[in-house]
DNA sequence: TCTGACCTGCGA
DNA sequence: TCGCAGGTCAGA
């Protein structure tokens, strides 16, 4: 599910509700979301614990829970939700805090793809590449990272050890937004697409952050709300719709067993 | 580098 | 009933 601008806004909601106020409760049911830790040792791990602060790094969130860390990935379905009315599947709530405000926090994941972890230190997620939103995200980083890469350019943008925080959705309007064919090699991106793609990403992933995400499926933010940016897709499930700019219908293919969609005369090879 | 598996719900 | 879906990773 969720990619940056997904993960981006609940952690903004859930600072907004929930940072400052203490964990009374926490109920976690046994699942294989949990990696490094069990169900009841991470609910007892919590329990009793200030919410200092929530980050996020590509499509990862962590908490500051004052020298205990929990890490959220939300793989394709995951969503936390304030309170059970608002969610879909109750039946699918894997854990569920309680705040000494009395207010109530559940993680709901129908697929059970999404991926928990504790640490006792601030995890650094050495394994993951650039975060577009951070300041080490330059022009010159970018166009380094293009010059070792012989992959799709698509494949390029989605992978995360390479930029952490793009997914399916975005490296397609990315691409269209730069006028630049998901199929060419990362390496032969010239200077003035890379700047153009580079401009791309940064206003792609912003406007859809501006808009509270992409509600295509599962994903909906606390509150329960969809997110607007589907509204806003140009080339994502767009097949068969003529393309904004130019007319020509949308083409969809497969790039790396993920549904791909462009303009074939926008984005020429 | 690519494919299939993981899991469940939905729409054609 | 079947194929597909925002992701990731092991194994070929």
């Amino acid at each position: 599910m969720p990619e940056l601008p997904e993960v981006e806004t609940i952690a903004r909601q859930l600072s907004e509700y929930y940072v400052g106020k203490t964990i009374a409760e926490v109920d976690a049911k046994p699942a294989r979301i949990y990696q490094n830790i069990s169900a009841s040792e991470f609910a007892s791990a919590l329990k009793g614990k200030k919410l200092e602060k929530i980050n996020r790094y590509g499509k990862f969130m962590y908490w500051d829970a004052g020298k205990v860390y929990p890490v959220f990935h939300l793989g394709m379905s995951g969503i936390f939700v304030a309170d059970k009315s608002v969610s879909n599947y109750p039946g699918h709530i894997h854990i569920s805090f309680e705040f000494d405000n009395g207010r109530m926090l559940h993680f709901q994941d129908v697929r059970k793809f999404s991926k928990v972890f504790l640490y006792h230190k601030l995890p650094e997620f050495r394994q993951l590449g650039l975060d577009p939103t951070t300041q080490n995200f330059t022009l010159t980083a970018f166009r380094k990272l293009l010059n070792l890469r012989a992959i799709s350019i698509k494949s390029f943008l989605m992978d995360q050890t390479i930029i952490a925080g793009i997914g399916n959705i975005y490296a397609n309007e990315i691409l269209f937004e730069a006028k630049i064919n998901p199929f060419r090699p990362a390496n032969k991106i010239n200077k003035n697409d890379s700047q153009k793609l580079y401009a791309a990403i940064s206003k792609i992933l912003g406007l859809a952050i501006d808009h509270f995400g992409t509600s295509y499926t599962a994903y909906r933010t606390v509150e329960g709300d969809s997110g607007e940016n589907q509204n806003f897709l140009k080339v994502y499930q767009q097949n068969g719709l003529p393309c904004m700019v130019c007319g020509t219908l949308i083409d969809k293919s497969v790039i790396n067993s993920r549904s791909t969609f462009y303009c074939r005369k926008c984005q020429e090879k």
